[in-house]
DNA sequence: CGCTCGTTTGAGAGGACTCAAGGTAGGTGG
DNA sequence: CCACCTACCTTGAGTCCTCTCAAACGAGCG
């Protein structure tokens, strides 16, 4: 929880329901506004021209997103959209740091958080040194089960094509590798569905 | 300048010169400390089994590095190289924590810093997405030009194997790449030195 | 002058990507 | 309850091009 929600609606914060797909940003967009999950889903990603997307980030209820472009007046370097039904609070970028002013805990707090993401995007590198896709699904595996506190009976809840988003590789080669790795024990699929311990 | 180096003596810090190539912490060791550069350069980077590495982040003169991991109490996900001879003031965990606790500035100016690396590191997943060395290698010099403030007629300071290992390419397919967008016009290579626009 | 580090070039192999087409599963509506 | 639809998954064939390995050249510095 980024920003207490009383003090989002207090300071005239606006809930807003979005629908799945929609999209809150573009990037380049220049960045106006503060948006905190009530809850739903958010990813924000970069894409190149063609369908090729790598996905930044992913947000959940609670969580906030598109801080560093605001507090920097910098354009959006990632577009957003909701993989969810959702429910987003809006703040206009002078009110977002009137709270800033206002609340020194959330300073800190955003303080620690955005150390975390900085923490994250560096552990992630460790996708692209990764030479074959094996390796670097089987990294993205291994963020996705910390991150997601998953049990060892679970499956990923993951779709293959959005695995291919995170590590930027293609569809079919993340299917075909997959195969590969079952065949060869390293992972389980039911069903389509995928185990890795 | 992250934090201003009175405070840092005040508060105990202690300068030390470093050879150009020593290490200043290692990929998976714990965060015992603040390091900020007094004068000279730093590469933080990751690394494969292999010769592979991926640099992170370069740090010059009055900047700190690796402080996530501090805050958040988890180990570094990169190595820590100087490639200058260097002198950096080192503080340990509980003495920077006294100094954002007794400095709000200094913790809101991390904040702002904070920021900027997330904007960086996302602007930077450019390359990632770029299918192609050509578009890889434009993308890093794009970035270059603009964070050193180079004007057009001043060489690209940097080797054929920094921008590899900035890219996640080569050392090969980079003077490849290179030799091609010089036969193209799209680069000029005067006595091996870089020239782009 | 000789060392060291960076640059350059070549040949060859492997493998990711592209394009195209068909299969599967879950949800919706009649 | 079944047919349909949509989104996702799967497979195949072929091309391209990056990586690998090896060897030699160039430049800067003590």
């Amino acid at each position: 929880m980024q920003i207490n929600q009383d003090i989002l609606i207090t300071y005239g914060g606006i809930a807003k329901k979005i629908k799945k797909n929609e999209y809150l940003f573009w990037e380049g967009d220049p960045a106006y506004h503060y948006y905190q999950l009530v809850e739903g889903n958010v990813k924000l990603y970069s894409t190149n021209e063609s369908d090729k997307e790598l996905v930044q980030g992913t947000f959940t209820d609670g969580q906030s997103f598109g801080e560093p472009p605001l507090l920097l007046g910098l354009p959006y370097p990632c577009t957003a959209q909701a993989t969810k039904d959702s429910i987003i609070i809006r703040l206009r970028r002078e009110t977002f740091f009137n709270i800033l002013h206002d609340f020194p805990e959330i300073k800190e707090n955003f303080l620690y958080t955005f150390a975390e993401r900085i923490y994250t995007k560096a552990s992630f590198a460790q996708i692209w040194l990764a030479r074959t896709p094996e390796e670097k699904i089987i990294r993205i595996l291994t963020i996705i089960k910390e991150r997601d506190n998953l049990n060892n009976n679970c499956p990923i809840p993951y779709t293959r094509q959005e695995i291919a988003h995170f590590t930027g590789l293609r569809t079919e080669t993340v299917i075909r590798t997959l195969r590969r790795m079952s065949e060869e024990g390293k992972i389980v699929i039911k069903k389509h569905k995928l185990f890795y311990n």
